[in-house]
DNA sequence: TATGAATGAGACTTCATTCAT
DNA sequence: AATGAATGAAGTCTCATTCAT
């Protein structure tokens, strides 16, 4: 496919070649996951040819999980962490919602390639699967720890429900603003998700007030 | 054991075979999407030659398109709609969204495949996913119109949001539980959902209140 | 490929489905040749199922030999017999160059798919082709008769050499005309051709004037 | 025999394999046109595996018009420029047929081949046949250049005729001699056009001595 | 007189991967 | 650090043909 006929050269530059392995197969990955990536379509779009894809990874799948942690640690760079304690729980729950919002849309290839692996099941299972929920789980628990220190006396599985709820319904918007384009305010939507589980909490943590 | 009338007949039973192929394609397409639907695998499961697939089915594109479809009608068939009028809003709404959870964990291959080929981007797109986008279009509407009816003095973007919310949070809820396992209580975490929407429903609809 | 949805009925009629098959057959097989004319396209385009063809036509061999056949008869007809003793030998062998050229252009296929039929070497030889040469030997045969009546004093071999020489140059310009399109002229071409064959047998048959 | 040096290497021999690749499909596109010619075919006598294959060319449509190519360059090499002035016009003409009846016997897979594709009328035209077509019409316009050198009182559209009705006759001889068999001696017959053509001509240039 | 359904073989093409250089 | 060339397996789809009805 690639054929005989190309001739590009290029200086030797083992890290930039990396890169551009790198990006081009985010690029088509978060489009056509995992078994729609061909190697020779990477190798298309980044312009080396498919045997120089395998001095640098191992194989595909080895391919694939490079680019669900790379894209993860862009992700995280995007998330601007908020100031430690501004306001009311209300404030500080709307502001993370909104900050995370924003790196979604800034760098969304890590959840989208990542629910697009997730929901596939093989028989083997890829290896970028297995680092995606990982990730996946330790930020669950990340936000849990913050769910318990907003509202110290909600039980533990309260907790839980309530973590689990909220990142459900950031996989849901991210994947609704994915499918319907970019005219969908995530931000906006990011923080009416994050307003409601508030007022959830905070009635649960206080049953009194009723 | 099945008697001297099964006569080995293996002869022209279009219906029949036709079933067994969707049967055997909605299991695939489901673990593995689009691209990880092979016909020869379909085949295989199915017990017809690939050449008869193509003799029932136009094209691959054609039979996931007709997977999606049988697979909706299935789902729908599944959504026991509610007594009309049953009791308060919050009952109500509550007694949906469990409907919606227990179909979804009866019959999960519409909202399944149908989320796996909503999130991919190919350079064609599959009918199927046309088909699949239009249908969740259309219920969209529907569940728009009922908080309309629950909640007569929202505005219009407001019921409209909030039934964006409700889609995406229940998308996210179903995706969390094939991702996680049977484990997962859907009712549960639907009729959860449905609260939180009913109240901030409540509250914007009685502003008053405040 | 034509599928199960397809619910054209007809009143059974043989004769008439036998032409309609012809028709199509005739229609791809001189555009495609023999390799590029498949049952399927035969029948997406006369509208019978494929199996009705087969209950036409032993198989596709005979399809296309009854074909050569039907367009042969076709020709013949369009070929009208010049009257008997019309002057010259110039004008009279003229007048049948006209008459064949108009003939081509009228009922092209036989030739057409002839030739195509002719250049390719399988290894079983295809029923049509043998058809085709045949008629084309008999043919042959027919023109050395006019041509040694027409110059008896010519030799049996110098008879046969020119009449090879008309009707390579026949096919050449019908070839010509085939591949440039409708706007070459062919009855003045064989006009032309039938001058030079003519002036050439003139000359030959007369050696003394030189 | 070959010697030690043979050290089985069956490893990376891209111009080789090429040639080896060409050298198959010219035989058997020759033979059976575009259609009849499977990559399945070529693959067996050539002995490198289907795959190999679109490594050297990007498809079937690639791999019949790089054959016209190289067998155009084959056959061009063939013709043996005659000495630039030999004689009387007669003699120029006649050697110069009998030229290229001599290149055609040695290579007449360029026409052969370049034959069928023009006959055949594809949906999507093959590469291979524009190629043929654009190569014959410059033949035409080089041979119309030595028409109207050798008498330059023809008008033009003369010599346009002459020249198609030169270069039909060509094929059509040549397709005479591909169907009968080598035992038809194709110099003689070129020659003899030669000499028609040449008369026509003659006379055509000097209508006063009639 | 037809035809719906089926089928094995084979079409073109792409796949992930390897290996000598 | 890279790549040209190769390859077996598998991909989608079409082929000519059959047969029970």
């Amino acid at each position: 496919m690639t054929g005989p006929q190309t001739t590009r050269r290029k200086r030797a530059n083992g890290v930039e070649s990396r890169q551009r392995i790198l990006d081009a197969t985010v690029e088509i990955a978060g489009e056509r996951g995992y078994d729609g990536t061909s190697i020779a379509a990477v190798s298309a779009k980044c312009g080396l040819p498919a045997s120089s894809i395998y001095w640098h990874f191992k194989d595909k799948d080895d391919l694939i999980a490079a680019v669900i942690e790379r894209s993860f640690e862009t992700w995280l760079r995007a998330v601007e962490l908020p100031g430690e304690d501004a306001g009311t729980p209300l404030e500080r729950v709307t502001m993370m919602a909104a900050n995370v919002a924003r790196s979604l849309v800034a760098a969304p290839d890590f959840l989208r390639l990542g629910l697009m692996l997730a929901l596939e099941r093989r028989p083997t299972e890829p290896r970028g699967r297995t680092v995606f929920l990982q990730v996946r789980e330790t930020a669950h628990q990340r936000i849990a720890e913050i769910v318990a220190t907003l509202f110290p006396s909600l039980a533990e599985d309260v907790v839980d429900t309530l973590t689990t709820y909220a990142v459900a319904g950031a996989d849901g918007l991210f994947v609704h603003r994915e499918v319907t384009g970019d005219s969908v305010d995530l931000v906006a939507l990011f923080e009416l998700h994050a307003r409601l589980i508030h007022d959830a909490a905070a009635r649960m943590a206080a049953p009194a007030e009723r």
